[in-house]
DNA sequence: CGGCAGAAGTTGTAGCATGCAACTGAAGAG
DNA sequence: CTCTTCAGTTGCATGCTACAACTTCTGCCG
């Protein structure tokens, strides 16, 4: 039996190795989307719209950095925009029907890639993996 | 019992998640530091001296692209390089003194932020958790 | 009411990492 | 010897990011 030394060990480079993976491999999602602005796409979809400064302050990014990125998705027509009614200052930002079906590929293209890499687990394997890592997350 | 879909769809929520705050919170593992120069600098450890085509094999990069981070090594004073005896086209690489003495306080200081937020968990909790990742990132 | 501080976004500027392509120098095959 | 291939560097372009200055609008306080 290792020590807890070693099983620590293991657990930071098998992280660590993973985040490497995650960011060289699914860093590109769907050809025209980087990680990000896949990931404030999503991130509109699960608020029911949001703001931009509601996506910095999220994704930990300047503001300047979220108006680039929305600039871009609204130019390539995946993201519509409408002033916010209560607040003429803000926007309310959404998917558009074309950024909500490159999403729902994009989910089933990487839902796939996951059920294939896991298919040889056991579920109560799976579960107790997914109960480890939720809870890795939420501490912290 | 959650299905295998849920479960699934739980482990690909908190993988990503995990994948995001590494891009955010590890990027400067030091001061002088980028996460990839780091890593560079650990894997002219672990393999007793490389080349740049090494690197660029390794981490998936272009060779240019290491060739002007390991400049920034050196610049740095943190790695030195020397003319390979055997191929007069390539040259080994290394960390310098100080290149070692860094890498030494990157690890600490990375190993104690990982017993610090895996204080709480059980020896077994651990161990298991260790498994499933190295299974994990093994298949695939 | 009127002005002013603060918030939401945009744009200019700069820095850094990266990739592709062209180039230099050296090793190895024929 | 010559030609091909490999290791590495450099020029150029691109994309993401942050900081700062600016615009527009909101909300508050006198």
């Amino acid at each position: 039996m290792p020590n807890r030394e070693a099983t620590l060990a293991t657990i930071q480079r098998e992280l660590t190795a993973f985040a490497r993976r995650a960011r060289s491999k699914a860093a590109r999602v769907h050809p025209k989307l980087s990680l990000v602005t896949y990931s404030m796409l999503d991130h509109m979809v699960e608020t029911g719209g949001c703001r931009a400064t509601d996506l910095a302050c999220h994704f930990m990014l300047d503001k300047s950095t979220v108006s680039r990125q929305t600039a871009t998705l609204e130019r390539l027509g995946l993201m519509v925009r409408e002033t916010d009614p209560d607040d003429h200052r803000g926007q309310i930002l959404r998917p558009s029907e074309e950024g909500l079906r490159l999403l729902r590929d994009a989910h089933e293209q990487r839902r796939a890639t996951y059920e294939q890499r896991l298919a040889g687990w056991a579920d109560d394997d799976l579960e107790r993996l997914a109960g480890y890592l939720q809870r890795y997350n939420s501490e912290g």
